[in-house]
DNA sequence: TCCAAACCCTTGGATGTCCTAGTATATTGC
DNA sequence: GCAATATACTAGGACATCCAAGGGTTTGGA
């Protein structure tokens, strides 16, 4: 977006809070806009690894999940638990793979409401090419320590069981 | 979204990943995960609690920052920098702002190709109130513990350091 | 001086997310 | 068996983000 900035402009705001008198939620506050700024950095970075395969990171998850269900198939509504999406954003991204002939849709044999899934070999080899590239160019420069990588599993793992996101 | 999950699906990801022969990026590759589930968490609460002052979080965010700049004005490029955002997402803001009466455009003193934002009083009351919601329901119960919180900061202040977004 | 390059903001388009509502199919209870 | 309730997916709309392109303003070098 531009040069990097003289300072830490998450931090200026940390010392706002604490100068305002809201001390107490000073560093939650910083540590949740720290956040939403990485996700921001990581997401950028997924998106142009996965540009060249014409897919974004909505539909290479789904894509992925998909790869790893044995029959290369899943409901619909059993992808949006797994991938804890709203059901349309599934929709979206079905409707989407399907035109690029990726995944198609197919009855379930047994529930007339449901809609399952399914892989086609193209998009099962998208998803392998596109794993590779992301394992490479993002997950493998993380730019995370090793054991910050753990402090994090650990850290956001406890905060989504406390959100209610698995009970395990 | 609904139930919990009986299991949590990255610990399942980065199983699958570990099983596939991609255990040197499995671990990488679950703590992005999470950071990107986590972010939606979050997200979900800051924008229920700021619906009842019909702001969402971006909205929120320029408001925040102008409150603190002392004239109560900044170059709309100066708030893409620090908010760290497209300028054509300032904009959009800007635009809803200042239908709402929260904001309005000034002409720059000295140049005719920037913009000022300047916050109105209505504007600069309700980022307060605002302020006040979200620190006593979103950050004052984040669900963070003390020490994680400051490894948060900590770990997340140097991937962005590293990642460009500032030089300090 | 003057024109090209740099900078600032806005418009238009593509994507993704969510919510609300609507249609179709299953399941449950009387 | 049939009506009421629950579940599954989709259509339409509101927002936010980014990119590409365009028009106006400044700056700086020839």
């Amino acid at each position: 977006m531009g040069a990097p900035l003289p300072r830490d402009p998450i931090a200026d705001a940390q010392r706002n809070w604490e100068r305002h008198g809201w001390a107490d939620v000073a560093a939650p506050m910083a540590a949740i806009t720290a956040l939403m700024r990485t996700q921001q950095i990581l997401l950028a970075r997924i998106e142009t690894a996965l540009k060249p395969f014409g897919l974004t990171f909505a539909r290479y998850e789904l894509l992925a999940l998909l790869s790893f269900a044995r029959s290369g198939a899943l409901p619909m509504n059993k992808a949006s638990a797994l991938l804890q999406v709203h059901p349309t954003s599934v929709t979206n991204a079905v409707d989407r793979l399907q035109g690029a002939g990726l995944v198609l849709r197919s009855p379930h044999p047994t529930d007339g409401r449901t809609t399952l899934i399914e892989l086609t070999s193209e998009g099962r080899t998208l998803a392998k090419r596109a794993t590779a590239v992301l394992n490479s160019e993002v997950f493998g420069r993380s730019g995370f320590e090793g054991q910050d990588v753990d402090q994090l599993i650990r850290i956001l793992g406890n905060f989504r069981r406390n959100a209610g996101d698995f009970s395990g």
